[in-house]
DNA sequence: CAGACACGTTTGTCCTGGACAAATCAAACT
DNA sequence: AGTTTGATTTGTCCAGGACAAACGTGTCTG
């Protein structure tokens, strides 16, 4: 009686558009379209939606992030979702996670204090850089699928995500703040939050001794380009989350690059902006960490003589 | 020619929700009932915003943080708006920054590796502790009313925040991970997205050999609750930043003590819930970093004997 | 056969103008 | 001084229409 029954309460379109990332008018517009949600309504008319419907609202989320339409997905049943979200990670390979699976199991049984420690023992192991290659960052690919098949929620994900923070912060600080070259400057566009991105190409690029400014995600165009003027930065790096609407993080690049005066490079990496080179002339694409490491030696090669 | 001049750009209703806060139906009934803002129109007749609008936007929207009613302030000039926020600011104490001035320039004019050299010069000297009270949460405010100003902007306050994350986040990593009590659960509401409340909290409480876990910021009040439980956790913290809308704090607490079982604490902290406590039966309201180690004794107090 | 172009469909966001409940303020009252 | 009552302010919700951008598909070309 105390804790009231989750299939009973039911949720406000404030709540669902907060819990669910869907914009009120488009909750609104696929009632009128699709039929579904199909909310009860409250004594002064305003919906109501029930916990299973939010519920299969954020299956549909999921799905629409990879590139489904809604036509296709809103409306139908559970199980047909459920099918659909195995569909899209199936085929991409039978045993993705690989070693990484005790890791996994630790995020997912919220066993965070054991996740923290086997996370500092793999980096003294490794080292920053083979760390995170070969741990961190498959690691992320391994939770970014559970997350898509719904094998892990919101609290997981965020516990992954503050126990890496905590890991790779602590030894990003341990190295001596550097004044080498290049300088580099990284953040996200406003719309994206995701920090990890971030923090891993920091994570390789301090131990060869360039010199690394994160000012986190979701800053705006122009105090990218103030920043980076300001600062005397050779280069700006962007990361992009596979949630990031691609054609949004072109157009962002394009504009940022044009802000931009000629001498400072720009640098985008992230799943939304993989295989798109071609469509973005003038900022060099960095495909995975590794090539993180292709752009820096070629950087170097190019100023190394004259800088 | 390169750089669009700023004063002629202009910004649609979704770009303005995201810079100001405020919600797109707030900004059309103002429109509405005020006459203010007063967009041109696009070719489609859609809302363009000119950007010295959205600035007058964000002075009322600090303004609203700080109790004033819209109708006494959205109408006002430019000049009427700053004197209102001066006399916001000045009668809570003349020299509120105080020794802290230095570190304050420093973030305002991007001295990231000063910055964070001097943070961590004082955590040193001062203990974790001493240095979250007396250093951190100062600069925070001095930040905070700098922003309020208007003297700093989007990237000085991320390169703040990022530093001291990385300062915090080593100092709280450097600590063996306890199994005492309280078992302490922090995170904030999906519309926050402030960090800093939560690891100066964590920063405060694990060297009193409490357990701390931070899920970060934005997690939904069901994951809130089904983490709380399913860890076995005795207290639950939430922090709210100065923009966090009162009654909405208010009202998702009340919510969230009515989910939690009676055994878990749940503790409030942050501007938006200062002076609160008699809204909030149930609820601790932490006032301020001291409280929250008056609140520890307190817990261990009431526990220590039994459990 | 890869890639560019044209065309119909899907889809998210914006619009107007009305309505109302919750929050707040002001005044009268124990 | 604190509480109750009534008037006013204010944010959010609703309906239903409209449209441009994104997308899928088929066609043509080198």
């Amino acid at each position: 009686m105390n804790a009231p029954n989750l299939s009973e309460t039911a949720f406000s379109i404030a709540a669902v558009e907060r819990d669910t990332g869907l914009a009120k008018d488009t909750l609104r517009v696929w009632e009128r379209r699709y039929g579904f949600p199909s909310p009860t309504r409250d004594a002064n008319g305003e919906r109501l939606y029930p916990a299973d419907q939010v519920e299969k609202l954020r299956m549909i989320r999921r799905l629409l992030d990879h590139g489904r339409r809604p036509a296709r997905v809103v409306g139908a049943s559970i199980e047909e979702l459920s099918a659909m979200l195995d569909a899209c990670l199936c085929p991409e390979g039978g045993a993705p996670a690989g070693r990484d699976d005790g890791l996994l199991q630790l995020v997912r049984l919220h066993r965070s204090v054991e996740l923290a420690a086997a996370l500092r023992q793999a980096l003294m192991k490794q080292g920053l850089q083979r760390f995170v290659a070969e741990t961190v960052a498959p690691l992320a690919a391994a939770v970014g699928e559970a997350w898509m098949r719904g094998e892990v929620d919101v609290p997981e994900e965020h516990l992954f995500t503050e126990q890496v923070q905590n890991v790779l912060r602590s030894a990003i600080g341990a190295h001596a703040a550097s004044a080498g070259r290049p300088r580099v400057l990284l953040t996200t566009f406003p719309e994206e939050e995701h920090v990890l991105g971030l923090l891993m190409a920091e994570a390789m690029l301090v131990p060869e001794g360039a010199s690394c400014l994160s000012l986190g995600t979701r800053t705006p165009l122009a105090d990218i380009r103030s920043a980076a003027v300001g600062g005397g930065f050779d280069i700006v790096g962007l990361s992009f989350s596979i949630a990031y609407p691609a054609r949004q993080a072109i157009e962002g690049l394009l504009e940022l690059r044009s802000l931009l005066p000629e001498g400072i490079e720009l640098w985008a990496g992230g799943a939304a902006v993989r295989d798109k080179q071609k469509r973005l002339p003038g900022i060099r694409v960095v495909g995975d960490l590794e090539d993180t490491m292709a752009a820096l030696q070629e950087w170097r090669a190019r100023n190394g003589a004259e800088g």
